[in-house]
DNA sequence: AGCATTTATGGGAACGTTCCCAACACAATG
DNA sequence: CATTGTGTTGGGAACGTTCCCATAAATGCT
């Protein structure tokens, strides 16, 4: 290790004091003269000098660390709106931690613990529990990502699921597909679930259809999810004459219920249609391809991301919600029935 | 904003010397009678105190902060070794900056410069430039991932993939499959192409076939190589008599491949074996379905953790490389050949 | 009991930077 | 020439913690 070179070695080296060096470093460092400043340039230089800027935050109060978390990683739908988001952030001079809940309260404590300690100027977060008022408590700016928080009092971004989940089930209509089932996850109580299954609700309503209960599955969104649904499916008395479509709550439920299907000597797109929701890379590539509503996560990353540098500049001003719409990617899961 | 409460109003309120506060709060932090430990942390709970870290790191020379660095963290590959290698390090209370080169030297140069500035306690890293001497010259403790790093400087976690790719070729050998192609990537140079390519020719020279320069393509592990690789293939003179079989530098490019073939007629595990490497989860989904070689990324991330909280605890211990052994996921995508 | 050792405690310096304030030089103004 | 303003500079305090050292109290040993 050599021997730790900081900014006062800079000021020595240069001939001016550590103030000035300071003043050159710092972005919006008060007037210097042309003299001194290229001087300590030279010295910068010439010393392979760093700036510590854990050091520079600790008296700034500024860390230029950014929490990102998400339930799911691994996940495609939040991978890439989490890399939107790092890669607007670090274009900003931030440096971004990405949190993993795996859904757990526990873990999401556990960052939320991190958070309180002072490491971060912001998060952007997709909380289990959708607290917000122990969120703001925690007094940095957030900003959350999916439209289930219904508070006006945070910062949102997401999609228009309500839009998104319509576009699908229209498009199940227009092929004939009338008796349509939906199978979504209850996880986070009331909210989250009520937005797809509302959507739902109401579209049969305008179509006119009355609701059968039973063709409402509730299961986890994951491949388990889709295996069980299928399960489900099977179960159902005499399914044939009372489903043509599924509706999956996303692209990895509807993937796994595809396989699921096809074990059973069941084909997608042919004798049961079906839809997804998120459009992962991997719908693209199973057989059948799968018909879904693609988010637009890269979008979605890079508001949040924006969102939240405006709430770090100005920590007052209001807070703001920005949905983006769906987009259909019509593959082969829908089966075209004559009526 | 509360009026920032910190080390010195706990030790006012538990009627103590800062110091003592100190000495509980920090894990090897010296004698501390249980009763100043109990009106210590009375007095923390009461105040809600929570350490800044920053701060305690600035005097301990510590951050407990670690930079995993990839190359494309939406490969599921290196999302789930980043993953892996996270879950490890947080739960020894460190937080882990996820870094993405996207293959890019600027953008890995923009992570040596943070962890220069003293951001990180140690890093886990791809590098794509192997600088070996500049890596090791950061001052922080590094742990390679990915076996192409020939340097015995530096700890090195990966795959065997010598035997790995073996491992697929005997598959197709033992299948009928006389006549293989490799499609592989030159990125990185030589070091990199040269294992599984060398194993390739290895391995047809300890069967007694000649090698056919023809035979061996290079492309971008990529769906768009895989698009590329079809293009070649089927340019290539009188092919079908020629080739029974491609092995593929990985999934990503061998499910593009797949896909690709379909398009032209030509169905994989029927009229030509395709293997792949890495088994991304796609790699199930897919039809036919791929066989390929899992590589135990959740091992190898682990360890990659491990060997680097060793170093971080003490920075002479010896390098250590250890390399993790594939395994073959036998699916649909090979075909019986009879000879 | 007397001495050596261990345990417990407090005070100040230190980590590397930014912020605040005072001081100075110089030019422009009256 | 005195006054005011503007740009530039340096010194010290501050950020919140840990580390080092000195000292006091408690304990162990002969």
């Amino acid at each position: 290790m050599k021997p730790k070179i900081g900014i006062i070695e800079v000021a020595r080296l240069a001939g001016v004091s550590k103030s000035t060096v300071s003043r050159v470093i710092t972005e919006s460092g008060g007037s210097v003269s042309p003299r001194a400043q290229e001087r300590v340039t030279a010295a910068i230089k010439e010393l392979g000098y760093t700036r510590n800027t854990l050091a520079a935050g600790l008296r700034a109060q500024k860390t230029w660390m950014v929490l990102v978390m998400v339930p799911d990683i691994a996940n495609p739908y939040w991978s890439e709106i989490a890399r939107a988001a790092q890669d607007r952030l670090e274009a900003e001079g931030n440096s971004v931690v990405v949190g993993n809940t795996d859904w757990l309260k526990s873990r999401e404590d556990r960052y939320f613990e991190l958070a309180r300690s002072g490491r971060f100027d912001g998060m952007v977060i997709n909380s289990v529990t959708d607290d917000i008022a122990a969120i703001n408590d925690m007094g940095i700016p957030v900003v959350m990502v999916g439209e289930r928080a219904e508070s006006q009092d945070i910062d949102t971004v997401g999609t228009d699921t309500t839009a998104a989940t319509r576009m699908a089930l229209e498009h199940l209509w227009e092929h004939g597909n009338r008796r349509i089932a939906i199978a979504t996850s209850d996880h986070g109580g009331e909210r989250f679930l009520s937005l797809r299954r509302r959507a739902y609700e109401d579209f049969m309503a305008d179509k006119g259809v009355e609701p059968d209960p039973s063709l409402a599955f509730s299961v986890k969104l994951s491949e388990e999810g889709g295996r069980e649904l299928v399960g489900s499916l099977l179960a159902l008395d005499g399914w044939r004459d009372r489903i043509d479509a599924v509706f999956c709550g996303n692209d990895i439920l509807a993937i796994a219920a595809i396989n699921a299907l096809r074990d059973s000597g069941i084909e997608a797109g042919r004798d049961l249609s079906l839809v997804g929701m998120d459009d992962i890379p991997a719908a693209a590539h199973t057989f059948p391809a799968l018909t879904t509503v693609r988010k637009p996560r890269a979008l979605i990353g890079a508001a949040a991301a924006e969102l939240l540098l405006a709430r770090i500049r100005d920590p007052d001003r209001p807070p703001e919600r920005r949905l983006f719409p769906g987009e259909l990617m019509i593959r082969g899961s829908v089966a075209e029935r004559h009526i």
